[in-house]
DNA sequence: ACTACTTATTCAACGGATTGCGCAGCAGAC
DNA sequence: GTCTGCTGCGCAATCCGTTGAATAAGTAGT
């Protein structure tokens, strides 16, 4: 269980309601954590359950009314509990992968195909993070050290990814000629 | 579901018992997919009540009996239909990066502590990954194409992490010294 | 006027994944 | 001679995550 963590850490740094949390989750720590705002709000419901978070109504005009919750000193020492402790292993699923390890079954130009949607996927992000990250830059870059540190490490897995589409690309383009 | 779809494309390759497979998640596909052993055995039990699979019996001495899997017609229809259907992206889950994300929060020595021993698992990893790819290059690289190209991805994902690494390493110090 | 999208929250159902436990025997270390 | 570790399989409980749907009101486009 760790997406309670992720939340408690966004929170950390300001009050916010679910949804802000899912939007914020589809960037930096997104990449790295993916969460669908059902999620969010379940887990937000028993963290206010265990007195880890508190929230107050906000009405809006226009708009839905929202929650905004806020860390409480029980939730913050949670997370210092669990920062202390040793991070599980980082999983991957990319079924892409898989595909490509199954490739000799695979229709090389279907391969090809989506390996380019899929590139221009990953390209789009790590345009998203290199702004991101060069806007934290001139802000100042000591401020925003941790949130720059995240950044960064959704851009060098874009790159790596990147860098293995091509040999991908390469290596297949071979196959389709010679077969 | 999709662990389902990376056991088929292992059983392509060859017939192995759920304990192989098991290995073999540690290994190269694992990396980027990971299982325990009792995930791997109940999806062999429901993909044989499915007749994609069937098994043989093997009593061995010394050793406890094994059952041999092996991927039938029917596997591989549903391997080449998963083929053409399009991936759903990668997904990641990396706790260790959440922890920096909350950094302000951590105590730097210990993250700094936990950062070594990542890097040391990942350099383990990495060179395993090399000597599994420079044997199969050895032993020519278009037979086991697929299987070197995903070994490339385990590489490069490796060393974009202790890319990363470095640059966490040197702004905690930074930090650490000017705190 | 109709459609589509955004903000905002929540419920219900199912299936996938993790954790903990148990069995069983052999090999090698100390 | 005991203990650890590897090979090999399996069950049960619980938790995590995904999918699908419902509600509600505003805004922007065609």
């Amino acid at each position: 269980m760790s997406l309670r963590h992720a939340i408690l850490v966004l929170l950390e740094d300001q009050e916010a309601s679910g949804y802000d949390l899912a939007r914020e989750f589809a960037n930096s720590i997104g990449l790295v954590w993916n969460a669908t705002h059902q999620q969010i709000y379940l887990e937000l419901g028993k963290l206010n359950d265990q007195q880890m978070v508190t929230f107050r109504h906000i009405p809006q005009d226009g708009k839905p009314d929202k929650k905004l919750y806020q860390i409480t000193d029980k939730g913050r020492e949670e997370l210092i509990r669990w920062l202390r402790k040793p991070a599980s292993p980082a999983r991957i699923r990319d079924a892409f992968m898989v595909k490509i390890a199954g490739g000799n079954l695979a229709d090389t130009t279907a391969l090809l195909r989506e390996l380019d949607e899929l590139s221009d996927m990953r390209r789009e992000r790590l345009a998203t993070f290199q702004e991101l990250a060069s806007k934290l830059d001139r802000e100042g870059r000591d401020q925003h050290l941790y949130s720059y540190l995240t950044l960064r490490r959704g851009i060098l897995d874009q790159q790596a990814w990147l860098e293995w589409a091509e040999e991908v690309r390469t290596a297949l383009a071979r196959e389709n000629v010679s077969a």
